[in-house]
DNA sequence: ATAGCCAGTTACGTTACCGTAAGCGGGTCA
DNA sequence: TGACCCGCTTACGGTAACGTAACTGGCTAT
């Protein structure tokens, strides 16, 4: 690590950055479970995705799918047959969040999984 | 995608998910710039720290820094010269996240930069 | 003694995000 | 007609995250 390292460009002095960027998008609570999920089983309907992400509130999956659909990450397609139903699919841009998501779940994977957070150092 | 696909285990409906709980490590707003910084220019002091991530305000520096050594992400060295100095680095933990933070930023940079939010859609 | 750097802390306020509970409009089925 | 599924929305509330501004305390250099 000289003096006059260069950084790669995307961790600039100036406002803006990528890795913040990036975290807006996938760093909320159920964003990259959404994903995921996503990633792994195709298009699926409204109540289909809340049973697959198992936790998330109708509400708070409405409004996570609308913020994914805003930044184009996921594509809400009406199917109108006579039961009126709704497909939600990733977008190609969405699809190519697999990288970070995939990072995500492994890095979680191999360094979190032992959790022993109350029975570490404290009592 | 057939109906007894086995997910990689790392997405179980019991509770426990490896994407949300790197998430909640590696969401916050300027987690992953510190890391980053702390990754690209080795142990840094506080004062020093903060003018490389740009932006953040020393109270939330501070408490991001407290929460990222209560979670074995950076280590917080006392080098008891005559000023006091403090040196933060990254645990082994800690550059483990390299990955993740590589991942979060690359993407940002191919699919977020040319972003024209305002000029998009509405008027 | 005054000024300045380093490493924070405290007080205070705002917004974002998450969660619960309930309801609603439309359709299908019996 | 009533029971039930689908796809949401509304109302309400709490906590956590972020932000600003000011201030502290130890040390140093002048």
């Amino acid at each position: 690590m000289s003096d006059t390292e260069q950084l790669p460009a995307w961790c600039p002095g100036d406002g803006w950055c990528s890795i913040t960027a990036t975290a807006s998008l996938v760093g909320k609570k159920w964003h990259p479970v959404i994903i995921h999920r996503l990633l792994h089983h195709g298009p699926l309907g409204f109540n289909a995705l809340q049973e697959e992400v198992d936790g998330i509130s109708s509400k708070v999956l409405s409004e996570s799918l609308d913020d994914l659909e805003e930044k184009r990450v996921v594509s809400r397609t009406i199917v109108s047959e006579k039961p009126v139903r709704v497909e939600y699919a990733l977008t190609e841009l969405g699809e190519s969040l697999e990288p970070v998501v995939t990072a995500l779940a492994e890095w979680g994977e191999q360094h979190l999984e032992p959790v022993d957070e109350e029975a570490a150092s404290v009592v």
